[in-house]
DNA sequence: CTGTTAGCGCTTTCAA
DNA sequence: TTGAAAGCGCTAACAG
């Protein structure tokens, strides 16, 4: 069924149908509007989307990039940023990365192919590779072809970006964790080459600092449940003289609470735990996680916002809050 | 750039820049694919895939609807999908729906539109709704549009679909936690309008029933965290005497929990609490919750292999697995 | 093996 | 207001 076979069934010219159908500009006699309708209807008609966009050389698609859908912190941004989409009428392309980044250069080509109108690039990437540059590359030349991009997460690309005020949401922290008595501290990084960590970690240390106080022991681990779990043990190993323990995201968290529980170390009474993140699935975990929140959906949706404006690069940074729970309760 | 501009500078009709660059049928000559692929990166040409949708007509698009990406039930089966596409080289449109049939159908027609190759729909419906109806007669119209389609959960529709043995598999968690020396069964049911969790619930209760034993309580509540909290309430008021409860999925045991821990009752000790889905991100909850394990990413895996296939509607049925675990250990 | 050419279905000037 | 017709960029017969 084509716009041609409507048009005949109404009597009138494509052109005609074409206006009332989808067109925005001028519109036909009401007459006319009845029976392509009717027709229209009878016919089952479906307009067809690359047709159109062939045509008018502009779709109404946007791009989502998430290292993971399965990781709670990608599914709450992406879900901001598939409801200001779907407030707009856009449709959503996703893709996952798991951290590769051919796959991200490809997928970005493959939108760009598309003729999307924006995409948004989720988490960050690892600041030593080499192919950090190929993909800034690729940036440019998407944002050269007329669509618009906005990274979360992910600073020094030259488009829009939304990023979490990660240092002083954990300087943040680690000033209420001291306010709570804790004082020997250690930290669970993630990958060194991981700017969101890296942060994270940094700016715990200088809110520690200002207290005069520095961290115990610095465990680097995978940015992952099992990364945090095994930083835990290796924490342990190491028989540090440690009271509380910062992991830089939830999922970690958990993975050491997991690993710590399994070593018979009990939370808070012999060690205090703190995340980061707030994710939304990990609120019921007992003992509470003490952790940063983050607005996710937020940091999402004006991702898209961004994106879609389009315009000179900006940088808008989403304030973090400590949320104390019971696993830095002191006894 | 077009593929006219990458012939011409290359010296060759565009028919042979289309064969080198993107066609599958008959090979130019080497010489002359040189020199149309160095024209098409010096000129940075990327295909138009609209256009190339419109001559070829077919995409290499399918669609997946999900309730919320953000509840990791639906994200685990995503990304089966998204991981099954990728290898495929097929691009996603992804959509929440948010248990809206009238966005459910919208986005149906959306993918008409787009002419995608395939969609999976993930999740189950309510029964009672005559909307329900509507969905059915797009999901033909959509079917007939020539795409392949699959559904997760969610039976009787005249397409694929892709079912956890819902009954059986908590038929067996219902005779674990009997053999386990449980006696006296609570269930916190989801909507009695959906399918799942009717399942889930009736496979309980024909469990229970094999040992002479019959619920002492079931409690009706949403399907979701909160739904959880406040069924697990609604049950301590009624001061039923119970010793063991099964929520039918992990984020609503989770929920109760923390609202049994609200009220302070211990779990096990005075409470045994079990769930179903065994949810990646809940693996570390404390006490370990007992759940039944269902092959998501699996599931989602095979759902866009059928919608992909086409062919005559089949059903395949995935077995589920006890997990046992603290939250159900008997003292 | 390579080029010509007629569409794919729709939008959008440009005339009428 | 309505219609005719020229593309949008690419593929796929069909010739040569």
């Amino acid at each position: 069924m084509t716009l041609l076979d409507v048009a005949q069934r109404a009597g009138v010219s494509v052109a005609t149908a074409s206006r009332v159908l989808n067109g925005g500009d001028r519109v036909p006699r009401p007459e006319l509007q009845e029976r392509v309708k009717a027709a229209a209807d009878e016919l089952g008609y479906t307009p067809n989307a690359q047709a159109q966009a062939l045509a008018k050389s502009s779709t109404n698609v946007v791009g989502i990039l998430v290292h993971d859908i399965e990781d709670p912190y990608f599914a709450a941004i992406a879900n901001g940023v598939m409801r200001a989409a779907d407030e707009r009428n856009l449709l959503v392309m996703m893709a996952s990365t798991f951290r590769d980044s051919d796959r991200e250069i490809a997928y970005l080509s493959s939108l760009r192919a598309q003729r999307a109108r924006a995409a948004v690039m989720i988490g960050s990437r690892r600041t030593d590779s080499e192919s950090l540059a190929r993909t800034a590359t690729e940036v440019e030349t998407f944002l050269n072809s007329g669509a618009g991009l906005a990274l979360v997460s992910q600073s020094g690309m030259p488009a829009h970006t939304v990023e979490p005020d990660n240092r002083s949401g954990s300087a943040d922290l680690a000033r209420e964790l001291v306010g709570l008595g804790w004082r020997k501290f250690a930290v669970l990084g993630g990958p060194e080459t991981l700017a969101t960590a890296r942060d994270r970690r940094d700016g715990f240390v200088a809110g520690l600092a200002e207290a005069g106080l520095q961290p115990v022991a610095v465990v680097a681990g995978d940015f992952t449940r099992d990364g945090g779990y095994a930083a835990a043990e290796q924490l342990l190993d190491r028989q540090a003289d440690v009271d509380c323990v910062f992991a830089v995201n939830d999922v970690m968290a958990v993975g050491a609470m997991s690993a710590l529980r399994a070593r018979g170390v009990d939370v808070p009474g012999r060690l205090g735990v703190a995340g980061f993140d707030d994710i939304a699935t990990l609120r019921d975990v007992w003992p509470g996680l003490t952790t940063v929140r983050l607005p996710l959906e937020q940091m999402g949706r004006r991702a898209l916002e961004l994106a879609i404006e389009g315009g000179d690069a900006t940088t808008e940074t989403f304030k973090a809050e400590v949320v104390l729970r019971e696993s830095t309760a002191r006894g």
